[in-house]
DNA sequence: CCCTTTTTCGTCATCACGACGATAACCACT
DNA sequence: AGTGGTTATCGTCGTGATGACGAAAAAGGG
């Protein structure tokens, strides 16, 4: 194997969450060269004897503090691009993860500290290297997948109610619902979600059901956003 | 950089066609260790100053022999198990590609001549190294993605009939399709396929319109599998 | 007790879709 | 030329999903 060019390989994670009705991603603010100072997506090295997916859920877990709190970790997509790195040829395989809002603060044990950052206010900033292309490309990923799959849940805590679960739908994709249609549609789809036979106390308005996941994988009809 | 662990990066394609009325894959025989003499997905190692989509596209030249003829080609995702490899830590980059039926013979440059060989038939057949789940995954994309997008055009030639593209849905899902109801849906959904203005001629039947891929990316609304 | 808020249930017109029937336009054969 | 076979294309009809909306239910706050 001597004979084949050495690579780094890295994992990186796009980390979603839905927080007071704003899409944010944790960013991380580098504090060595290069690209000191800039923010850029959580991410490190791949260790000798440790699998992909090993190796971005223990990322996920350092940055977060939690071990894995439900919520939702899939590939995203693998980017080497000679001279995406300064340092030398690095490819870096990134992963997308949705979060339901943590109540603990994000206190990673690496030595930058992890923040939640609105996507909306990401406009003309620059992240390190091609963490860009790679948020871009995650966010589109998380948005196409509301619509075929009921991963909106993985936003969601472990019991939810419709409303919450359409807050996700209308911050992901930056539209309004209908609330009538909506609940109509998501009660309706087999498997999307099952009632837990408790409501919701001391809110305002109405009592509202509680919901868990379903166990549907794929939605069948799925939501689709509006077209014409 | 000397500090991280060093890793051998490959590229490997799971390339499918429609040929004969049978979705098949291009498999090569293997004619060294490890693995000497397994059936494998075509690829080979990443080049110093390669990006992954170059390298990838260029296995799929001197595999098939043709330079990029029309399809499609997307990455699929990445596997890098430790001991995936015998020889060391190899990570690879797997690509989908979707082909038409391609009319010269497929004759690479390889040691090892491709062979197209039907999936139907690899029932039992193990592949090397983790290949089969690396085509499980590109099959199961392949069919996933015929949904909502109007990838099925990519196995066929530039001009086709509504027929033709029938065929591809069929055969790839293993359904049957009313040719009415399909012809319907395909020329009623905006910018899946655009007519050219001619037909067909000398064949069996009413002479059938000629067409060619249209602009839109996305399937509104998406061509469904059977559901209930 | 009334008002506001939110959830949940209905209604209605429209549209997409599955299951067909019917017709059009070619070829092959007599 | 005529007939039959084959395939493409157009219509029809009933059903189910969907968007737009009305209305009732169920809480809290004054």
């Amino acid at each position: 194997m001597a004979e084949y060019p050495p690579f780094a390989v890295t994992v990186d994670l796009v980390v979603l969450t839905v927080r007071a009705d704003e899409l944010a991603v944790l960013l991380v603010r580098r504090g060595v060269p290069p690209y000191e100072g800039a923010w850029a997506l959580p991410g490190g090295f791949v260790g000798v004897d440790e699998d992909l997916p090993d190796a971005a859920a223990r990322e996920l877990a350092e940055e977060t503090g939690l071990p894995e709190p439900a919520g939702h970790l899939e590939q995203l997509g693998t980017y080497g691009r000679p001279g995406r790195d300064p340092r030398g040829r690095v490819v870096t395989v990134a992963w997308l993860a949705l979060l339901p809002d943590l109540p603990a603060p994000v206190a990673g044990t690496d030595a930058a500290a992890a923040e939640w950052v609105p996507v909306a206010g990401l406009g003309r900033r620059r992240l390190a290297f091609d963490h860009d292309r790679i948020l871009a490309d995650g966010l589109e990923r998380a948005r196409a997948k509301l619509e075929y799959t009921p991963l909106a849940t993985a936003f969601c805590p472990a019991e939810f109610t419709v409303a919450q679960l359409r807050t996700v739908y209308e911050t992901v994709w930056g539209t309004r619902l209908d609330p009538r249609n909506f609940h109509r549609k998501v009660t309706g789809t087999p498997g999307f979600v099952t009632p837990v036979g408790r409501s919701t106390e001391g809110e305002r308005g109405r009592p509202a059901q509680l919901f868990r996941r379903g166990p549907a994988t794929l939605l069948h009809p799925p939501m689709l956003r509006q077209q014409r």
